[in-house]
DNA sequence: CAGCCGTGGCA
DNA sequence: TTGCCAAGGCT
């Protein structure tokens, strides 16, 4: 009887699993407190298209803040926001405290995969992987790691997105009935450390022995993927306002770019497109800042009067207003100069 | 379905 | 420096 794949990955995985802070150590007594669905979940949500470094600290900051899903449901919005500030797509914020209020109010995570996937934030992806580590169901989880190392292991040609579906049901194929969650995390484990998108280390790999990608003799090529548009620029103006040592400070509306962080005030640039608003300043210099599909070069100008609504911060604690990763530049230049 | 939505690390 | 990318979800 040969091993599968699944037995395979499983013994590589009790061998070389990574030791993060959101896991259960081998032999450790899982939390009796009810939070061990909660740091399961917490980590998924932060863990959506950022890296594993990343979120160490965010996630070391909110259990220590907020050890229990009944105490961030009980947090200010703003206080979540805020603490939030600098990991990214903060709709993941916005909807964390939404889903922690609507999980209190029903007493606990629902333990399945169809019910999880109701709640705000939680994915197709992030209701599996929740219902598989966090209560050993038996359930799919896909993400990029399992997609590149599915379609290496079975030589999906089929570019992505169009290759979802069948790599999705080899990843069926694949999951086994027991440790599920495991086999998910083996596989995070196996596509960052092995199965790489770059140079993978296919020598130590668990699985090169079943892999049809690696008989096409160059797997990283695999999953192919369609090719991406050039990022445009846009311009636009932030305003400094600075008044007995304390700068003015706004907190952005809607569920758009930045939507409910705390910012300077600008010219409206994420609206339009390009700056034109505004009252004339002097400029303090300029900010360059990548997002997902534009690039935007900001002119800081220092301005007399605050605009539109907002609250006098004071600059010794510019650190702890929560600023997105653009204002914060924008702060530091004009703290700079 | 395709566009929107952050950030930092790396080659 | 630039482009690519990392445990996606929402509309």
């Amino acid at each position: 009887m040969t091993a599968t794949v699944s037995d395979l990955l499983l013994d590589w995985y009790d061998a070389h699993a990574r030791d993060l802070p959101w896991r259960a150590r081998p032999g450790h007594v899982l939390p009796s407190d009810g939070s061990w669905p909660y740091r399961v979940w917490l980590s998924e949500v932060m863990l959506q298209q950022t890296t594993v470094a990343a979120v160490k600290p965010y996630f070391s900051a909110f259990t220590q803040r907020w050890p229990t899903v009944e105490a961030l449901a009980a947090a200010p919005e703003e206080d979540v926001m805020a603490a939030w500030a600098g990991l990214g797509y903060y709709s993941r914020a916005r909807n964390l405290v939404k889903c922690a209020r609507a999980v209190a109010e029903l007493g606990g995570f629902p333990a399945n995969e169809e019910e999880l996937r109701e709640l705000p934030g939680l994915g197709a992806y992030t209701a599996a992987a929740v219902a598989a580590i966090a209560f050993d169901e038996r359930a799919v989880v896909v993400d990029a790691n399992v997609e590149r190392v599915v379609a290496r292991l079975f030589a999906v040609e089929e570019p992505l997105p169009g290759a979802r579906k069948a790599i999705r049901d080899h990843a069926d194929r694949i999951t086994p009935t027991q440790r599920a969650g495991d086999f998910a995390q083996a596989m995070m484990d196996l596509g960052s450390g092995i199965c790489t998108s770059r140079d993978p280390k296919c020598l130590l790999c668990p699985l090169a022995g079943h892999c049809a990608g690696r008989l096409t003799g160059d797997p990283a090529r695999l999953p192919i993927k369609a090719p991406k548009k050039t990022k445009p620029l846009r311009l636009g103006r932030a305003f400094w306002v600075e008044r007995d040592d304390s700068v003015w400070l706004v907190r952005r509306e809607g569920t758009g770019m930045l939507g409910g962080m705390r910012a300077l005030p600008d010219d409206g640039w994420s609206a339009r497109g390009n700056g034109a608003g505004g009252p004339a300043g002097e400029t303090l210099g300029r900010v360059r800042h990548g997002f997902t599909h534009f690039d935007l070069e900001l002119s800081v100008e220092q301005v007399a009067e605050p605009l539109g609504e907002g609250e006098w911060w004071p600059l010794e604690e510019i650190d702890r207003a929560g600023l997105p990763t653009l204002f914060a530049k924008v702060a530091r230049l004009a703290l700079a100069r």
